[in-house]
RNA sequence: GCGGGAAUAGCUCAGCUGGUAGAGCAUCAGUUUCCCAAACUGAAGGCCGCGGGUUCGAAUCCCGUUUCCCGCUCCA
C-alpha cells in the first residue's frame, strides 16, 4: 500500500467520525471489536443507499418483491443450508509455520500414516481415543492426544501447538420454551435462508409467476476469525439480498442479465467504471454453479462489495429435503412440445450486496481534499461528492447574518422545505465557514438569505461542487431541489 | 491466530535522558463582520486506553490487557 492512499483511507476514517458518519461501537467503554455503530450523517446516508436498491430491485421490475424476515430462524434451516456442520471445526495452529490445521484431520494424517507403517494398534488407540474427544467436544484432549501422538507440523516439522479451537462462524444464543436439543438457536449468517424458507408463502399470496425475485434488507451476523479493516468487515454486518427464481435450464441467462444490471446499478451512482471490475470465481461453492464478484478499488486494493451466484436449486431442494414440504412451482407456461412444463424446483440467481461495504465505498468515492489555495494564501477543504439522492443532508439554509429579521425570513422558508427534504439551518459563524461544514457532510446546496431576500423573495443558491452562487426566486426551491435529489434522476438510466 | 506498529482534548499531533499536561483546528459565550475555513476577548473540554510493577516521583521505563492499523493467515 503506497503512503499516498494509506493516507486516504486513514483520512477518511478520521472524517468519518469527526462528522458523524461511523463511530466505533461501545466507544466509552474501548470499543468493541469490529462492531461500529452509525451517527447521525451515517444513517441518513445508509438508509438512502438503502432505498436506491430497494427501489431499483422492487419498485422498478414489476416480478421482484420485499420482505423482512426474522433473525431468528428454526435451527434446522442451518443444518439445511450446511452452514452448521460446514463451519464447526476444531481448528489448531502451529506457531512455528503459522499454518493453521483442522485438529482431526492431523490426527487422521497420522492414523493413516501408522497404518501404512505396520502398527495398526496404536492406530486403532489413536482413533479410538480421538472418536472419543469428538464426540464429547472436549477440544482440551484433542491437544493432548495430538502432543502424545508426537504430531508435527508437515511445514514447521515442530511441535509447537496453540490449543485446539472450535471455530463457528455462527453466533448462537438460546432460546427458553424450546426442547431441550433444539433450544440453542443462531443469528442468521446471511439473509437468504429467510427467503427461500418463504419462498412458496410469496410465490402464493403474491400470485408470482417464474421468473420472479423476493428481495431483502437486513443483518446478519458472522463470528469473523479476524475482521479488520474498518467496516469492510464486520462481525454484525447489512446485506441487501435478492434471489431471483428461474425455470431450471435458463439460469445462465439470469445470470448474465444479472450480473450486468447490477454493475449499471453501481455506475448509475457515477463512478466512474475503472474502478470497477468483476472478478469470476474458479472455485465454486458446493452450492452454486456459476459466480462472479464485483469489486471496487479500494485504497487497499480490490475488494468484494457484491456477489452474484447462480445457486441451482440447491437451498430449496435442501428445505425440501429437511422440511418435508414439497418447495415446487407449477409452471403452467407450454414448452416447445406444447405441454405444460408442469412441477419443478426452481433454480435461483442470488444478487448478494454488503450495504456497510457500499456505504465506505460511497464515502471513499465521493471523498476529496481539495486545494483552493490562491496566490494570496493557502486555503484547502474537504468535500464529499455524493449524488445528490443520496447526501444525508439535501440543502441547508443560512441567514447572511443574525440580524435584521434575516433568521427569521430564513425559518419561513425552511418550514415550506422540511416535509419534504432533510434540511440544515445554521446561523453561526461566518457564511465560508457554514458552506465549508456542509462541504464536509456532502450538502449538494446552501442558500442564503440576504437583505435583498427581504425585498424581492430572491435567495442564493450555493453548489457544493463548483462552489458556484446563483441567484433564484425562492418559491422555485422546491422544485430546484425536489430535481436535483429525485430518484427518476438516477433510477431512469437502470 | 502469528509478527510489526500505534493509543495523549471532538480532530491532527507535540511532549527529549522520568520532575505540576501543551499547540493548531473544531466547540461554546460575546464584540465586530455582510457571500467562501476573517479578527479580537473569554470559556469549556484530559484517570495520557485500562490494570499492575519499578521509583521519592511515571504520559515517559517494565509486564499484562483492550482497541485500532499494517503484513501473513482466514474468509460459502
Amino acid at each position: 500500500m503506497s503512503k499516498n492512499t494509506d493516507e486516504l483511507f486513514k483520512n477518511v476514517i478520521s472524517h468519518a467520525k469527526e462528522y458523524g458518519f461511523v463511530f466505533p461501537s461501545s466507544e466509552i467503554y474501548d470499543g468493541l471489536s469490529a462492531v461500529y455503530d452509525y451517527g447521525q450523517n451515517g444513517a441518513e446516508l445508509k438508509n438512502n443507499i438503502k432505498t436506491y436498491w430497494w427501489k431499483s430491485m422492487v419498485q422498478l421490475h414489476d416480478n421482484i418483491v420485499g420482505i423482512d424476515s426474522a433473525i431468528f430462524m428454526h435451527p434446522k434451516i442451518w443444518k439445511a443450508s450446511g452452514h452448521v456442520d460446514g463451519f464447526s471445526d476444531p481448528m489448531i495452529d502451529n506457531k512455528d509455520s503459522q499454518k493453521r490445521y483442522r485438529a482431526d484431520q492431523l490426527i487422521e494424517d497420522k492414523i493413516a500414516a501408522l497404518d501404512a507403517e505396520g502398527k495398526t494398534d496404536e492406530a486403532e488407540t489413536l482413533q479410538a481415543d480421538m472418536d472419543a474427544a469428538l464426540k464429547s467436544e472436549d477440544l482440551q484432549r484433542l491437544k493432548e492426544i495430538i502432543i502424545d501422538a508426537k504430531i508435527v507440523c508437515p511445514i514447521s516439522k515442530t511441535a509447537n501447538w496453540t490449543d485446539v479451537r472450535q471455530f463457528n462462524l455462527m453466533f448462537s444464543t438460546q432460546m427458553g420454551a424450546m426442547a431441550e436439543e433444539s433450544s440453542e438457536i443462531y443469528l442468521r449468517p446471511e439473509t437468504a435462508q429467510g427467503i427461500f424458507v418463504n419462498f412458496l408463502n410469496v410465490q402464493k399470496s403474491g400470485r408470482m409467476k417464474i421468473p420472479f425475485g423476493i428481495a431483502q434488507i437486513g443483518k446478519a451476523f458472522r463470528n469473523e476469525v479476524i475482521a479488520r479493516q474498518f467496516i469492510i468487515r464486520m462481525r454484525e454486518f447489512e446485506q441487501m439480498e435478492m434471489q431471483f427464481f428461474v425455470r431450471p435450464g435458463t439460469e445462465m441467462e439470469w445470470y448474465k442479465y444479472w450480473k450486468e444490471a447490477r454493475l449499471k446499478w453501481h455506475l448509475g451512482l457515477g463512478t466512474s467504471a475503472d474502478k470497477y471490475r468483476y472478478h469470476d470465481h474458479t472455485k465454486l461453492a458446493h452450492y452454486a454453479n456459476a459466480a462472479v464478484d464485483i469489486e471496487y478499488e479500494f485504497p487497499f486494493g480490490f475488494k468484494e462489495v457484491e456477489g452474484i451466484h447462480s445457486r441451482t436449486d440447491f437451498d430449496l431442494s435442501q428445505h425440501q429435503k429437511f422440511s418435508g414440504k414439497k418447495m415446487q412451482y407449477f409452471d403452467p407456461e407450454l414448452g416447445e412440445d406444447g405441454k405444460p412444463y408442469g412441477n419443478y424446483i426452481p433454480y435461483v440467481i442470488e444478487t448478494s450486496i454488503g450495504l456497510d461495504r457500499m456505504f465506505l465505498l460511497t464515502m471513499m468515492n465521493a471523498y476529496e481534499e481539495e486545494d483552493l489555495s490562491t496566490e494570496e494564501r493557502e486555503d484547502s477543504r474537504v468535500v464529499l461528492h455524493f449524488p445528490p439522492a443520496l447526501a444525508p443532508v439535501k440543502a441547508a439554509i443560512f441567514p447572511l447574518t443574525k440580524k435584521d429579521g434575516l433568521p427569521e425570513k430564513a425559518r419561513e422558508i425552511m418550514d415550506k422545505l422540511k416535509f419534504d427534504f432533510n434540511i440544515q439551518y445554521e446561523e453561526k459563524d461566518t457564511i465560508g465557514k457554514r458552506y465549508r461544514r456542509q462541504d464536509a457532510i456532502g450538502t449538494p446546496i446552501c442558500i442564503t438569505v440576504d437583505h435583498q431576500t427581504l425585498e424581492d423573495n430572491t435567495v442564493t443558491i450555493r453548489h457544493r461542487d463548483s462552489m458556484a452562487q446563483e441567484r433564484v426566486a425562492a418559491d422555485q426551491l422546491e422544485k430546484i431541489i425536489g430535481d436535483m435529489v429525485s430518484w427518476k434522476r438516477v433510477l431512469s438510466p437502470l
